[in-house]
DNA sequence: GGGGATATACTCAGTTCTGATTAATCAACG
DNA sequence: CGTTGATTAATCAGAACTGAGTATATCCCC
């Protein structure tokens, strides 16, 4: 939902008080790696916010400088927040996994390419993996239990992605081996 | 990316040439544990599909029922379904997790409170998890791979809820046990 | 001291997506 | 044989999102 979108700037605004550059810059700098917010959806949706009265903003003028605008929250974003936190921590919406689609036309195509593009996959997941391992290690502890959380998908994944290249090998054993 | 809603409708329509009704039913029925698309979606897609000259529509009028249009997917259609299957097949794209965004301020909640939800979370999880198995026993086995991979990543959710309640049982060991 | 890169700060037109609605057909019930 | 409820089939206004663009200030090197 875009509800979460909303849980994380109020969350944020909650926090302190910004101008929409400098939380985009928050955003990008710590958040990049478990968000995925364009700056121009973030700006859309402080304006909506505002719209919806959970936080008011103060335009500040300075010589003839682009205008700015202070967002903080109000009390009815106070208690908006409180709400998604609550809605956001009590349910588990299943994601939409893109994977999924692709697998379901696999066997459509040759063996040999389906091999070569599975162990391509292969080798993305294991790179993003070792990204992660490096966050795991240099960002605060306060997103370890993030991190610790898309580690805990990367390698679900990686043990089906696994699964898919073995059951493909098994249904037609051609040119076995791509990598090693 | 939107990218695998294009293969998706492209692959049905590959199979077999449908008009739009058809094609959203068959989603609803048959992909609906995977797939989320919504039917007004669909249509928009299939225009955009038809625009960029991937499927042909014909309408097709009969005495004054709103008409209806049978999509067929071109050569070009062809060309562009291979490369987005290949692409889906070589890449991968962590998703974006929503609960991510709650545990961020999970911290700003009283201990009590903070675990009633995450334990209702945890129910959430498993019920989904209980119906994803029901699934597996009933789908045909063309659909075992995707559940599978369902079946891996909800086991992963279960895994990090109860971390997080394990954290935050030790960080204030307030009110112990709320469910049996 | 001029000019090219970088940082600050947002706007906007265009694209994508969706909930609500429209509209005809059909089955079936009294 | 009228009306009501499901089925077939799609539209559309409006909401959500994004890439490309605008505009000023500031830093720094030659």
């Amino acid at each position: 939902m875009t509800n979460d979108r909303h849980l994380l700037l109020l969350g944020l605004l909650r926090a302190q008080e910004m101008h929409g550059y400098q939380l985009n810059e928050f955003i990008d700098q710590q958040m990049d790696f478990c968000v995925d917010l364009k700056r121009s959806t973030a700006y859309y949706l402080l304006d909506k916010l505002c719209r919806d009265g959970y936080v008011a903003e103060e335009v500040e003028r300075e010589g003839n400088r682009p205008e700015r605008r202070v967002y903080r929250i109000t009390p009815a974003g106070e208690v908006h927040f409180q709400d998604l936190l609550r809605q956001n921590l009590a349910t588990y919406v299943p994601p939409v996994y893109a994977e999924d689609i692709g697998v379901i036309f696999e066997h459509q195509m040759a063996a040999d390419e389906s091999l070569r593009l599975l162990n391509a996959r292969r080798e993305a997941i294991q790179s993003y993996r070792a990204r992660l391992e490096v966050l795991h290690v240099n960002l605060p502890p306060s997103h370890t239990a993030v991190i610790e959380h898309h580690l805990l998908h990367v390698d679900a994944e990686i043990v089906w992605v696994d699964r898919l290249i073995a059951a493909r090998l098994k249904r037609s054993p051609t040119t076995p081996a791509l990598h090693e």
